[in-house]
Parts: structure tokens; C-alpha cells; sequence
DNA sequence: CGCCTAGTTGAGGTAAGTCAATTCACGTGG
DNA sequence: CCACGTGAATTGACTTACCTCAACTAGGCG
């Protein structure tokens, strides 16, 4: 049981603010059976054109997605944080097109296949909120596309910044006076961005210096959210599928 | 019924790729209740932070689907072809993160949420192979970001080619001796390649007079798959879901 | 014929890359 | 407790891929 509340605590999290669950979803979700597993930090879950069978739901940590290209470079595509699916899709394809490590500690719950498309005929609603997970997901690969492709270095990674930020305030894992955890490494943050490490390194002595953004020994803060989402013309509400005055 | 044929015959060009529908299911998706629409060229369909209540499937023509920034530059995000959907995220949502105008005239089916959802649950197979759809998207959406992160604006140029052609392919649309239709100006190649318009056009220049590829007069030809295909890095298995080599 | 849009080319500037050296943080063993 | 090793961060010097601006050309069409 207590590895059930685990996986619903870390479910409900983030799906909540997409939809209210009855109680008797709730129920179903604390009783699906899965089994978790923990990762030490920089080990590789899901490996890039190899079979994956399971998917993932990450429960406690940080993942890093990525796309191994031949030269050796690396694009890294996302960071999954708990709440987050990983290899969902990789369940349909039955082969993964990225590959996934852990960059902390990564706790997960281990979902078959067949349970998780059962849960989709039995509790239709469950499914829906899966579903806006994943059009969720795609929404943050194209914000990620935007920063790369029309953004500025400095916009991008503002943007990530304060993305990141508001990810963890969803699931209640930021940390005090707009800061977080972050064990995300310069390198990680250069293939992120599609910039090199030591251009990581100029822009975040840039944001240092002007006051907005520390990045110092693994933890974030930020010291200017108006100024940083003038700069990155951040706006979240992509986050959480809620148009500013549009009824829901 | 010539209607949902169009319909069913759009759908099933790309999706008989991932599943063979049994004759039942064929007729299920032949009787589908939607009405078609047909759009001028540059006309815009679906407008980024509006209002979107029903999805779309392409039957004929290209689209464009992109985000429009703060200060004017736009990113491409990508270009449905037929037999690909529209707006199936934004029904979720409610509201669409993304514009989506029509490239050349493009002929729809409108689909209605509800029989979308309904359609879920009587043809679980189906709904199947919709997920596949989207999954594929997001692989394609994944080499995009890929291609604007790592690679150099030729090989992300010659990415581009190749994967197109091969969509055009598998759904039928392909011209002779690997050439293609292409109703893409360069203007709206450089926003979807996070590059200038000038340089596009230089990019352009170099692959002619390397014969790789003429693109004239809406016109992509491409000479030389094996040498586009080693600057690209091209390897298209993610656009089929099948991995070179493993059984499915 | 002239307009309009898209494509083409040149010249010069700049954001970001590469290479390489140095410093820092931290864990480990003597 | 210090010497050492290792990986990450930092900085400088130089190079380059791509951008901007601006002019010019080519084609389609009322």
C-alpha cells in the first residue's frame, strides 16, 4: 500500500490541475499494482533504439531525456520530474527514440503495458488525464523547439529557468523565495539548449551579474521573475492548459 | 459516403502503415460522421491562443503549423501532410498553443470531439492506432529540435528533404525519381529551421551545386539520397515505428 | 506595363563555437 | 590532516557560422 499512495501521491500531483478526481478513481489508482524501482544517479533506464516494454511513472527525482547522434553530440530533449511519464510512447513503438538517465536519484513505478491500457477502458476519465499529460509533454517540446530555433541563448534559458520553476511549484517541489534543486550539469544544460558548455557558462555569469538568475552549486535561484519572463517572453499557461480568461 | 471515403482513404495511407484494420473496423471508419472543408491557400485555420473546440484531418494539400513570438519571428513547428491531424491536442486543451494555416488549398474532415471520444471506445484498435499518430509526431517533433540543436544548418536542411520525402512516400504522394511537391517558400523553411531567409537560400545554393538537391519552382529533386543521407544523419525508422531489425 | 512577392547576391557585423589553460569542489587514500 | 586525483566550472584568445542590411533580379498577374 505503501507503494501505491507513492505512485497516486506523485500522479495526482500534477494531474490534479488538470482534472478532479472522484473518490473512486482515486481508489483505483491507489490499487493499481505496479512495482518500483530506484535508480542511482547517472544511470541509463531507457536506451535509444533498444526494446522497451514498461513505462515509467517518475516518483521521486530527476530524469534526463536525449537523442545520441553519431558525431557524439547529444540533444537532451527534457527533464522528467516526478509525476512525469517516461516511455509511454516507447509502449506503442515498442522501441524507444530517445534514451533517458537519471541525473539524481531516481525513484520510479513501473507500469505493464497491459495494465495501463486496461486502466484506459475501465477508468476513461484516467485516461483522459494521461492523455493531457501527453499533449502536455508535446506542448513543452514545442516551447523547448521555439527557445532553440528563435530564441536568443540568454531568452532560452531564462525560459528554462522559470519553466522549470513553474513545473515544480505544480508538484510542490520548489524551493523557498522562487528557487529550486537542480542537478542539472553545465554540459546537460549546453545539449538542452543546443550551445556549447562554455557559452552556458558566459550566459549564466551574464544572468548572475545582472541580477537575475544564481546557478551555483546545484541549486537555481531567481531573483527577478518579472525582469527574466520580460527577457525570455515567457508565458506558462501552456503549462497548465488554462488560457488566461478563457472559460474551462 | 464519397465523403468519408475521402476520409477513411486519407487515414488509412498513413496509418495502415502502423495496423491492419480488420473489414469491420474499415467500415466503422468509413461510416464516421464528419463533414469536409476545403481552405484557400494561406488561409489561417487554427489560430495560436483561441478558442478550439473540434480537430481536423487532412485529406489533400499541406499545412503549417507554428508559434508566433512576441517580437514578430514565427517557428514552424511542422507541416502536416494528408492523412495527419490537426488540432487533436487542442480539443484537450480547449485552446491551441499553435497557429495552423494552410500552404497550398487544403481539403479537411472536421471532426467532432465527442464522436472522436466515442470512436475511442467502440474501436479501442482505432484508438490505437491514433495514439500511434500522435506518438509519431512527437518522434518527429523530437528530430526536429534535434536538427535545429545539433546539426549545421546543412545537414538540418537536408534532414528536412529527406524526411519529407519519405512521408510524401508513404502515404502515395511522392513524385518520380525521388522528387516531391513542395509548396514551402523560403521564407517559412528558415522559421522552421531557426535560421535567416538569406541563409536559407545559401544553403539552397550549396546543395544544388554539390547535386544534391535542386529546389526550384516548388519543385525538391533530390539526386543523391545516399550522400544527403550521410551529411543529414538521416535514419527514417522513427517515421514507421519500426526499428531496423527487431520483429513487431 | 508596372507592381508585388519571392528569390538571389554582396559586404560587413556579431553571437556563439573551439581550443586550451586555469581554478574550483570534492572525495579518497596515505 | 594533507596530498592527490578527478570532473566540473571558469576564463582568455581566436575563429566561424550565421545574421543583418541593402541592393538587385526574376517571375506572375491585373
Amino acid at each position: 500500500m505503501q507503494m501505491q499512495t507513492e505512485l497516486s501521491r506523485a500522479l495526482r500531483a500534477k494531474l490534479d490541475h488538470f482534472m478532479a478526481f472522484s473518490d473512486a478513481e482515486a481508489g483505483r489508482l491507489e490499487t493499481l499494482p505496479v512495482r518500483m524501482q530506484t535508480f542511482e544517479a547517472r544511470r541509463t533506464l531507457i536506451h535509444e533504439g533498444e526494446h522497451q516494454r514498461v513505462a515509467y511513472v517518475v516518483i521521486e527525482g530527476w530524469g534526463c531525456r536525449f537523442k545520441s547522434l553519431a558525431n557524439g553530440e547529444h540533444q537532451v530533449v527534457g527533464f522528467p520530474l516526478p509525476g512525469d511519464f517516461l516511455g509511454l510512447r516507447s509502449t506503442l513503438f515498442h522501441v524507444s527514440d530517445l534514451s533517458c538517465m537519471s541525473l539524481s536519484p531516481l525513484r520510479v513505478a513501473v507500469l505493464e503495458p497491459d495494465i495501463l491500457w486496461k486502466l484506459f477502458e475501465t477508468e476513461p476519465r484516467v485516461g483522459m488525464a494521461f492523455l493531457w499529460s501527453m499533449a502536455r509533454d508535446e506542448a513543452v517540446i514545442v516551447e523547448h523547439l521555439t527557445s532553440i530555433g528563435q530564441r536568443s541563448s540568454l531568452a532560452a534559458m531564462a525560459h528554462f529557468f522559470l519553466e522549470t520553476l513553474d513545473r515544480l511549484k505544480m508538484i510542490g517541489r520548489e524551493g523557498q523565495n522562487n528557487s529550486f534543486a537542480c542537478p542539472v550539469n553545465q554540459e546537460q544544460l549546453a545539449d538542452a539548449l543546443g550551445i556549447s558548455n562554455v557559452h552556458v557558462n558566459r550566459i549564466l555569469r551574464e544572468l548572475r551579474e545582472r541580477q537575475l538568475v544564481t546557478f551555483q552549486g546545484s541549486v537555481v535561484i531567481i531573483h527577478d521573475i518579472e525582469a527574466l519572463s520580460e527577457i525570455a517572453g515567457y508565458e506558462g499557461s501552456y503549462l497548465d492548459g488554462k488560457a488566461p480568461g478563457l472559460p474551462y
